[in-house]
DNA sequence: CGTGTTTGACCAGCGC
DNA sequence: GCGCTGGTCAAACACG
């Protein structure tokens, strides 16, 4: 399949204690692209609103967008108020989780509905998420010369909560990452990653061993373009992460902002710029000192957010 | 042995 | 209605 197969086996999931207050901020973006809401509410769990409505969603929220970061721009929130919620995206799949295997539940109803959040993150940034994250597939998208890879929470098999990674094709460097759904579930005390979550190795001959693909020599060693070989369930490496961040700053310099406009297609956007990547730490931090008013009030800034989150640091 | 990654196949949503 | 494309499943395999 593509020759850029940037082996995105390894995209999140943390423990990198990257924020730095000299570190330079990342511009992040997040994308509240809220569904056509359809008023389904059977969903088994609270929707996105909830997220902006008290401390909890705030909370939530911060845990969710832990690796985008802290400043968020909320645009056109008008769009999700009221019922807009994540609640169809989740109760699309819990009712197809009935269905038999054979009838393939595959949660794909109404793909425009779909609620997510998109967020930009830096490649130091996929490793701060707190959640466990599991790869269960890859595809190359068209117009994107980088593959995507899906995600899901790792820490529930109950859990609802995706994730999709891609990279940016503007900047290589950043990853665009796509939450669906929420997690059902507190964040896991310790990830549970285990065996089998590193995949830094080089090809072998056999499948599932973590072979790159055929025909595609970009994608076997972890070396800087490792940044999307990093695993969602393993932290990146030291030299890996020293790579990329050293590559980060190089490009950070020219390219500001710059972004590639590929996620200004929906409406009803949430948008989370120049943020800095934090570690599990400071998500907690951040979860106790949610401005839970702003929330409230509807006016969720992840700037504030962030703001206090460094003052406090 | 348990968990995670890789990868091809299958299925369904969506646009024309 | 058809084809394209994206999303998910599941088998095989790797790693600790």
């Amino acid at each position: 399949m593509a020759d850029d197969d940037w082996d995105l086996g390894a995209v999140v999931r943390s423990c990198r204690p990257s924020g730095t207050k000299t570190a330079p901020m990342v511009p992040l973006e997040v994308e509240l692209q809220e569904a056509a809401a359809e008023g389904d509410k059977s969903g088994s769990f609270v929707g996105f609103q909830r997220l902006f409505r008290g401390r909890d969603g705030l909370k939530e929220l911060e845990e969710l967008y832990m690796p985008c970061s802290p400043k968020v721009q909320q645009q056109q929130q008008s769009r999700w108020s009221p019922s807009p919620s994540l609640a169809d995206t989740v109760a699309a799949p819990s009712k197809e989780a009935h269905r038999p295997l054979s009838q393939t539940p595959r949660s794909k109803r109404r793909k425009k509905q779909r609620q997510k959040v998109v967020c930009h993150v830096p490649a130091d940034g996929l490793s701060s998420d707190v959640w466990a994250w599991r790869k269960y597939g890859q595809k190359p998208i068209k117009g994107s010369p980088y593959p995507r890879g899906y995600y899901r929470c790792s820490s529930s098999k109950a859990c609802l909560a995706r994730k999709q990674v891609d990279r940016s094709r503007a900047d290589p460097a950043m990853f665009i990452i796509t939450y669906t759904a929420e997690h059902n579930h507190l964040v896991p005390t310790h990830r549970n990653s285990l065996a089998g979550s590193t995949r830094h190795k080089f090809p072998s001959p056999s499948r599932g061993g973590g072979h790159p693909a055929p025909g595609n020599p970009s994608s076997s060693p972890p070396s800087s373009s490792a940044a999307a070989g990093l695993s969602p369930t393993t932290p990146l490496t030291a030299s890996m992460e020293d790579e990329l961040l050293q590559k980060r700053l190089h490009e950070k310099e020219d390219d500001d902002g710059g972004e590639d406009g590929e996620e200004d297609e929906d409406e009803g956007i949430l948008l989370v710029k120049d943020m800095e990547i934090m570690g599990e730490d400071d998500l907690l931090f951040m979860g106790a000192a949610a401005p839970a008013a702003a929330a409230e009030a509807g006016e969720f800034d992840c700037g504030d957010l962030g703001d206090q989150f460094f003052q406090a640091r």
